[in-house]
DNA sequence: GCGACAG
DNA sequence: ATCTTGTCGC
């Protein structure tokens, strides 16, 4: 199977996702732990690293990191390629339970309906949200909706008027909008523009030569992982 | 055909 | 995302 029967084969499998995200909330539990995961890239490595904050302090409960091999390459609209197997990997890490996931892309907020978070939301089974840096789909309204024609896929969080501190938030799966915008707002911190979970992620995946960083190496073949612990 | 395009 | 100098603004 070449490069592009792959391609067509996640688009054709994101679609089929797509009628399976649940975009309403349903959480097991009310939410006292949020986790948030970012990735980062150097030479030929991915560093993942996810953090679980406390929900009511933001104070910093737990931190995860895993290095791997770079699987694929970035194409718009098919992030899950590149990114889910280093967050798969990573979230295995975590010892402590958290009721909600951030994942640093688009939910619903996608051409297919389907990015990274909803994607890891239904492969994990649990209520995730999508929390990108810049848009990949739709238009911003007047009102802050993030509308593809008339449908609401999403919510665009302004932090700074001036520059382009914005956030894009959409439903990843057992969630619903506004729950995900309210979340979102109550964990950024004053003076910042990223919730805090992935803020530390990405701070803590983008530091190579932290030694509490070094837990495991691992690379895959065959859809076979190998891990170095 | 042309442009746009999560990280 | 990452590569990168000086520079604008709080």
């Amino acid at each position: 199977m070449d490069n592009n029967d792959l391609y067509v084969n996640a688009r054709e499998l994101q679609k089929q996702l797509a009628k399976k995200v649940i975009i309403k909330d349903d959480f097991d539990s009310e939410i006292e732990f949020v986790c948030g995961v970012d990735v980062s890239y150097k030479k030929n490595i991915a560093q993942c690293s996810a953090v679980i904050v406390k929900y009511n302090s933001l104070e910093t409960v737990e931190v995860v990191t895993s290095k791997s091999n770079i699987e694929s390459p970035y194409i718009p609209g098919l992030f899950i390629l590149r990114e889910s197997n280093p967050i798969l990997l990573t979230l295995k890490l975590l010892k402590k339970p958290f009721q909600l996931l951030l994942i640093d892309g688009h939910g619903i907020l996608h051409p297919r309906r389907c990015g990274l978070a909803c994607y890891m939301g239904i492969t994990l089974d649990i209520p995730t949200v999508g929390v990108a840096k810049s848009l990949l789909y739709g238009s911003v309204q007047e009102n802050g909706f993030v509308k593809y024609n008339k449908e609401v896929l999403g919510y665009s969080i302004k932090r700074d008027e001036h520059l382009k501190k914005i956030i894009y938030v959409s439903t990843g799966h057992k969630v619903s909008l506004s729950t995900s915008i309210g979340v979102v707002r109550s964990i950024t911190k004053i003076g910042e523009w990223i919730p805090e979970p992935l803020r530390i992620a990405d701070i803590r995946s983008k530091d190579y030569d932290n030694k509490e960083n070094d837990q495991f190496w691992s690379f895959t073949i065959n859809d076979t992982t190998i891990r170095f612990l």
